[in-house]
DNA sequence: GTAAAATATCAATATATATTGAATCAGTGA
DNA sequence: TCACTGATTCAATATATATTGATATTTTAC
């Protein structure tokens, strides 16, 4: 009587995607990153400034969270600015709390 | 008028609480451990053997998901029992989704 | 007391990831 | 065209983390 997760397919896919996921925001700097970017969009200047982060840096933790989706970008001139994808985010919220809030209370 | 999360200090306190939350929960490994915890405590064999993992690899797991009170552990005979601290693992859910719920919709 | 079983620990290694510095690219305005 | 600004890319390095193998610890049964 293994457990669902090992045993259910789905289940087990579904883990694997969400450990994915977090590991795009396990790092605290990306995690900063949408949390600043839930309250308006921003271009990387701002971003960088806000967060002390060298620029290069933070154009690169940009990249790692539109590589996954979980935000979008959009020229302006010289500018680029990013947005939360809210819709993936919340897929992926989702996902994660099925699995951190089976235990109920 | 930058963020709050950069000038509110509680908010990036609780930043940084989340992300360390997040850096143990990420290894796939350890979510499924809570996940199959969830259903039931389990012994160490119990565990390794679902997961297909090394013995002390598994232990080590446990010991970075104790260390952080996410589980507890109870002996009893040759073996330890290992249970999901659902208080703590709630504290940091909720604190998490602060930060990815704020998205609204 | 000795052997076996379950778990934990430790040092060594492998692997992944973040960070840095330099170089490059793309628009903008003189 | 040229210089400037904002952003990206790339290679090199540093750092953290997972994994492995060997060893130790604890409890039980003989």
């Amino acid at each position: 009587m293994k457990p669902r997760c090992c045993t259910n397919k789905k289940n087990s896919q579904d883990i694997r995607k969400t450990a994915e996921f977090l590991k795009i925001i396990t790092e605290e700097n990306r995690l900063k990153i949408l949390c600043i970017l839930q309250e308006e969009e921003l271009c990387v200047l701002d971003i960088w400034q806000y967060l002390t982060l060298p620029q290069n840096l933070t154009s690169h933790h940009l990249k790692v969270l539109k590589d996954f989706n979980l935000i979008a970008s959009r020229k302006a001139g010289l500018r680029v600015f990013y947005s939360i994808n809210k819709k993936v985010l919340n897929r992926y919220s989702k996902l994660l709390n099925k699995f951190l809030n089976l235990c109920g209370e």
